[in-house]
DNA sequence: TCAAAAGTGTTTTGTCTACACCCATGC
DNA sequence: GCATGGGTGTAGACAAAACACTTTTGA
């Protein structure tokens, strides 16, 4: 059982070094419900799909989405979107905001929860699964064409990034474990779309003692390698309690 | 026709001068079931309404919530409630969190979209209608018995609240029209739950340039009376356009 | 004239900004 | 030895924090 009018759409952000990126799908229309019509309530939900874009355009990219099961908590089930889309588990996400206007699915009434997701693809598993067509990353500021208002709930799941990024220390999801100091800028300079100062950068991120030095460079680099840092759960969970002063702008 | 697995609750939040307040209300059983009874899909709902804590228990107390007609968008609704709960349009509302735990109500599944609304309650205009048996501003740290996950919810909002009111020139909606720069700073000394400087508050709010000087004075206080000033609306998008950096902490 | 709250300035401390050169490494 | 990015310090401007007394008003 689903719930008919209730969906969660997980907006998946990764950063390669040099631009934010947000992973979308193609669905298997045939898969999809062939996968569907196993569910014995499968003659309630099928008009959920009849319509929908991704069935009709083959154009079409989507978020990943699904309508929620009635035993599933809400939160548990944005995490097995997440792991149906990326293989992963222990991924950062954040629930971001409900998108409920009556037009934004047309001939249904489906509100969908939207979640943000950060990974760094690097540790990404591509597990492109029978029900998807492709599944591919693309760059904000060019994205394909898209289902519904998917393209208001990436707009929209950005700003809340934008915005949660500089008062939490939640970039570290989006590195590898261990990365540089000018990764860490760069990936900063490109969320909130500006150029910071490298010194001045250094010195707040120092002050705040929130990084530990590996005692490792970088390899094979053709130019005087960086040290790597880490992000350290345990140094955050200590600092929060202590009044964490996170800032970054 | 209304949304069975969604809906909405909004978390009224009041300031008196002294303390920070929310809104609760007792419903009448009776008269909810029979203005529901008028509903052609009266025989799908009222299962939702059989182990409702506050038609079971009359000493439990509501956020004010219902469930999501089918054909009004999410914020047209959670207006629409506010307006039946105080009478009030124009009112700061912002949606914040959706709850949807499984268990959060029993024997239903039934997901609830939080929003909270800031207003004076000197504008408050008392509407308590046949479905109410009470209604009435509790203080945040002696609340009642509430329904379901009710608390947790006002919880929620209270900290989001808290952020919110840190980043943005939200405070105003809970003070009169015109306020003395005392009554503001007692807002955000109870909504931070922090003590401030007066002079240098004044400081801080001086070099913002939001609010305008009313011309007027307190009156029939018994110590030197205040001055009044307003905020306004327009300063306010002028200075955002700028880039307003308005920060309370 | 007293009580009660309004209103105001200065100093110190810390943080933010702007800015330019040398260092290490691989090719 | 050169190209490439890594890494560092200082001075000036600005903002935040600490701190105490005078003013106005009504009773």
């Amino acid at each position: 059982m689903i719930l008919k009018s209730v969906s969660i759409d997980c907006v998946i952000f990764g950063f390669d070094g040099n631009s934010l990126k947000v992973l979308l799908s193609k669905q298997n229309p045939e898969a999809v419900l062939k996968q569907l019509s196993e569910q014995e309530d499968f003659n309630d939900i099928k008009e959920l799909y009849d319509d929908h874009p991704s069935f009709v355009d083959p154009k079409v990219w989507n978020v990943f989405g699904a309508h929620i099961p009635a035993d599933k908590d809400l939160d548990e089930f944005a995490r097995d979107l997440l792991y149906m889309a990326t293989g992963m588990n222990d991924v950062f996400l954040k629930q971001f905001h409900c998108f409920g206007n009556v037009d934004r699915v047309p001939n249904n009434r489906v509100l969908t929860i939207g979640y943000y997701a950060l990974i760094n693809p690097s540790h990404y598993i591509i597990r492109k699964s029978i029900e998807l067509n492709d599944l591919k990353w693309f760059n904000l500021n060019s994205l394909p064409k898209l289902s519904f208002d998917h393209g208001q709930i990436i707009k929209k799941a950005l700003e809340h990034l934008r915005h949660e990024v500089r008062y939490q220390p939640i970039g570290f999801h989006l590195l590898p474990d261990k990365f540089t100091l000018t990764e860490f800028q760069t990936l900063y300079e490109v969320i909130l779309d500006k150029k910071m100062d490298t010194r001045n950068f250094r010195k707040k991120i120092a002050k705040m003692e929130l990084l530990i030095d590996s005692n490792q460079k970088q390899q094979n680099v053709s130019h005087r390698a960086a040290k790597l840092y880490q992000f350290d759960e345990h140094i955050y969970h200590r600092l929060k309690e202590e009044g964490l002063k996170f800032r970054i702008e």
